[in-house]
DNA sequence: ACGATCGATGACAGCGACTGCCATCAGCGT
DNA sequence: ACGCTGATGGCAGTCGCTGTCATCGATCGT
């Protein structure tokens, strides 16, 4: 048996979590996190860079999944559809827990800062997916154009996913919106 | 003669540009920023919500600009036309003052603090963008999702502009990102 | 088995962003 | 002259976050 409690980073997350979705982000001090995962507010800044990390701690790996889909597209596939494919696989992976992340975005939504951490989140999903792009043999300005425009489409999707009550299939609610933004380019 | 200096507003926004060029975002200290505008901590953030804000005070007559502009743009133009029309007339804003745009993009590429609230801005001008095209009667997903679109076809044109030695012009940018944009979606 | 080392944590001081509250004081209207 | 207003100063306090050192089981080498 340990000195310690195992799995101090969890816990953290989950008193993270909890208390973000009881009292809000703001209102929810780093002091009370680490109380009630038995830890001190020190400890809390060993595992996680700032107070609103934690909630994003799974972002590495949709990065990784992504820009690995993308690579192993199959080449005759067109920038478009490379990156439609890395994006409904991490779509694909997102709606295995579809409960938590609607809890997840609840949070963030509710909180401006929460907000703006999202969001160059998914500038760096753009970044990688771009890099990826280029990979690929794709060049710019196409390659970061296609990213970007990726991320829109998934920007789109996830909200229509996570709102919805009828339970939808994520990655066709991408190609749904890739669709739809095909159309309006093709100037309707 | 008034009891302080005219203008306060202005010599703290001057004041914190300079610095932040000098020494850098993090590195420079509201405390800093007040004393060389001649005014105090206090002072400072009742002028501008926090530190970041200073560098984004023009955005709010941005959005208004291109609001206006494809409200204002002839009804028989598509929802991707209007929106690159409102979005030319903020790039042609824009590009009356390069060389401040630059600075500032300098500046705000050096932080990732001040990434991220270039980004949130980014999303409030796609929020407002999206509501204007709803006015127009474009219905969602087209709407969110054609002015997604036209902000990642802006930001990738910013950049292209910003980098660039040899002066280019950004509305021209903008429509030839937007043109690549519709040659990737079309399938190449 | 014993001592050296290591790694996760605690304890504490300190900085800087931001807020609330009250005081100050020139100008302005009555 | 008098009181009100609005911009500012001053000050205390909270909270996010960091640097530094101490602690003490676990582990490794011998």
């Amino acid at each position: 048996m340990g000195r310690w409690e195992p799995n101090a980073r969890g816990r953290l997350a989950q008193a993270a979590f909890a208390l973000y979705g009881e009292r809000g982000f703001e209102q929810t001090t780093v002091a009370e996190i680490a109380a009630r995962a038995g830890l001190t507010e020190r400890t809390f800044f060993r595992h996680f860079a700032d107070k609103r990390e934690v909630l994003f701690a799974g972002a590495d790996a949709l990065r990784e999944l992504l820009v690995d889909t993308v690579a192993k597209a199959p080449m005759p596939l067109g920038p478009i559809d490379a990156a439609a494919a890395g994006l409904e696989a991490a779509g694909a992976l997102l709606q295995e827990s579809r409960e938590l992340a609607q809890q997840r975005q609840a949070i963030i939504a509710a909180s401006a800062e929460l907000r703006e951490r999202e969001l160059i989140k998914l500038a760096s999903l753009a970044a990688a997916l771009a890099e990826a792009l280029r990979q690929r043999g794709v060049r710019d300005p196409a390659a970061s154009l296609t990213a970007e425009a990726g991320i829109a489409v998934f920007k789109v999707a996830f909200e229509r996913w996570v709102q919805e009550t009828n339970q939808q299939d994520f990655p066709r609610l991408i190609q749904e919106s890739l669709d739809e933004l095909k159309a309006v380019t093709a100037g309707r």
